[in-house]
This record gives structure tokens, C-alpha cells and sequence, in this order.
DNA sequence: CTCATGTGTAAACACGCATTGACATAACGG
DNA sequence: CCGTTATGTCAATGCGTGTTTACACATGAG
């Protein structure tokens, strides 16, 4: 048996944010998650000390929010859409979005989280585009609709049936484009 | 002690309704129904079952969508969200569309009804509005816009800082309006 | 009044869960 | 090779959960 506390506590965590997106915060067992890990149960507590700094930990990295500084004005809406929209094209079972989607439902951790990205970078990146006034409000509308598409996909796994991927991805690119830049009521 | 087998079910009902809202189907428990509806934990049994037959009956009740057969074209963007943005400023603490987008994160039955109200309701209201043609296209979009809106607002919390009720409806309503009659690119 | 039935209560059961502590074994410097 | 430390295993514990069982009480017909 290789002996590798960084390897173990790294599949752990993979495991872990693979199992909590596809089952959620209560209904996935620590057992569940050192299975898929291949090691034994009590290494989590070992490691992390309990499941729930375990989940701490899973949704702790940051979202790689992209860097829009030099996008033309005009294709920042595209440029947003397509890149969440990249990230369940290649299927990231642990992707971070689809973790805190899914677990913000019952869990605050999740949830705070969620509004720390708000808060911490969609605000700040709407402000730096528009100017301070009304950036909470359109920062907000912007999260509505991306963190809506993330629950059709993620949650009630709508299929290019339903939202077909050139379509969707055009139809939305204009509508954050418009949440961010229409001229205030 | 008064008993009535009707009311004291129309009570685990109500409790049961505003607890999965609350807390999600997991994390709600039948003592802490049973408590909020003042009577015995083995009564939810006795009249429903089980936990899950109670969560059934909790969403088995139909979303009053409203009819938009007779409304102007133009309006009913607006129409559509005015029509759930004033549920919850009622505050309906019980009201199925908040438990349904809260559990279906964590239970299939919920993501089922959510499937079956856009299925069922939104394709068949688009297909009325505007032909056969990509119905199903631009009901999944008008979905992804109102969960969305839903989801930030029943389980993000945002408030009316993040979100003004009336520039929220008409940007969110411009946006409806578009999914729905936009010409197909 | 009386008894059968509908309704409510309390305790106990069975199960799954996270967590813990005692023990085993690999890794590695001396 | 030895002994210490890091890492992994196993079984047991305690708790919370949904559910069931046995009992108590109200209700209303005969």
C-alpha cells in the first residue's frame, strides 16, 4: 500500500466535491466520498476533522471569474455566457459552480459563498464597467440569470434539447449585455 | 382536546409545506413538522404514510400559472413576472413554487414536478403564443430567467437592495418579452 | 350507559450516520 | 537493522432519524 497523505487528501477532496454536486450536502455520506476516494472513512476526520470542513474546503477555492479588463464593451455578455457555459460542455463533475448550485440549497456555507462571488466579484467587475451607481442592481440581475441557467443545466438537467448551445448562448449574451449596460430606468 | 383527522392533515400539510420551503427536504424533519403543526410525530405516518408520500402530497398541487389567453402581446413579459414576484411579496411561506426550487436541488420528485410544470405548462403557453416552431427553445430560456430570479430570491435572500422590485420586473419583463417573440436567429 | 371506532399519545425500535480510539503497518532516519 | 513517526485500518460508540407498536382518550350510534 503507497503511503501519500497529500495524494489521499487530494482525492478526497475531488471525491468530495464530485459526490456533493451530484448528491448535495446531506444526502452524500462520508463513506460515500472515501469510497469514490479509495481510502478508508476515518482519514476524512483525520484530515479535515469533520465533514462539514470538508465541504468547507471543497468550496473554498476561488471561481476562476475571467478577466474582461481588455474585452471590447460589446462582447462581455458573450464572453460571460460562454464561459460558464465552456465549463459543463467538458463536464467538470467537481466543477465549483455546479458544487455550490446544487448545495446552496440547503447549506449556508454554500449560499454565503455564492454571495461572497457576488458581492466579491461580480459587483466590483459591473463597477469598474459602469460606474457605481445601480452596479448592485444590475450585478444582481446579471446573477439571476447566469445562476438560472446554471439550475436548468445542473439541477433539472436540461439537455441541448432545451437549450440548444449556440442559441441559448446568444440569446442570454444579450440579455446580461443588456442588464449591464442598458441605460438606467 | 379538540380532534378533527381533516384539519389536524390540512396542518401537517401547511407545516410541512413551510418547513421543506425552509430547510429543503433533508434537513426538515418530521418532529420538526409535527411540532410546527402541534400535533404527534406518528400522525404523519398514520395519515400519509411516510416522510416522502407527505413531501408528495406537499407538491401534488397544482401552480396556479396564470391564463394570458386574452392579454396584450406586448405585456406579457411583464404579466409573467409580476405574476411570481408577488407571491413572495405576500410572503407565502408555504408557497409551492419556493419549495420546489429549494428541494429539487437534493430531490428527484421535486426536479420531476419542476420538469412537468415546464413541460406541461410554459411549452404549451409558448406554443399558443408563437407556434410550434422552437417553443421548446424559448420556454427553456423564459425557465432559466424566472428560476433564476427565484433561486436568488428564495435562496440567496437577496432583498430589495440587491434586487428593486420595479426595475427588477421591467428588466426581467424586457427580457421575457425577447426569449419569447424575438425573431429565431 | 356502553361499546366500537376514530383519533391522539408515548415509548421503543431499527437503522444509518459521523465520529472516535485502539491498533496495525508502511516509511525512513539513525 | 531498529525504533520513531506518519499513515492507514478496524471496530465500536453515540446520536438523530423515520417508523412502528401498544396504549389512552374522545366521539357518537345503539
Amino acid at each position: 500500500m503507497i503511503r501519500n497523505s497529500e495524494a489521499t487528501q487530494s482525492r478526497l477532496l475531488m471525491a468530495a466535491k464530485g459526490q456533493f454536486a451530484a448528491n448535495g450536502y446531506e444526502r452524500t455520506t462520508v463513506r460515500d466520498i472515501a469510497a469514490e476516494a479509495g481510502v478508508n472513512v476515518a482519514l476524512i476526520n483525520r484530515y479535515f476533522g469533520s465533514k462539514e470542513e470538508l465541504f468547507a474546503q471543497a468550496v473554498a477555492i476561488d471561481l476562476e471569474f475571467p478577466d474582461l479588463s481588455d474585452v471590447n464593451k460589446g462582447e462581455i455578455g458573450e464572453r460571460l455566457v460562454r464561459h460558464f457555459y465552456t465549463r459543463w460542455e467538458g463536464n467538470y463533475a467537481d466543477d465549483l459552480l455546479r458544487v455550490l448550485v446544487r448545495t446552496a440549497a440547503t447549506n449556508a456555507t454554500a449560499a454565503d459563498k455564492i454571495m461572497k462571488i457576488l458581492n466579491g466579484q461580480i459587483v466590483p467587475l459591473v463597477t469598474k464597467l459602469t460606474g457605481e451607481a445601480g452596479a448592485q442592481h444590475r450585478a444582481s440581475l446579471v446573477a439571476t440569470q447566469i445562476l438560472g441557467l446554471a439550475y436548468c443545466r445542473y439541477i433539472l438537467n436540461l439537455g441541448d434539447d432545451y437549450l440548444d448551445p449556440p442559441d441559448t448562448v446568444a440569446a442570454i449574451a444579450e440579455t446580461l449585455q443588456r442588464y449591464l449596460f442598458a441605460p438606467a430606468t
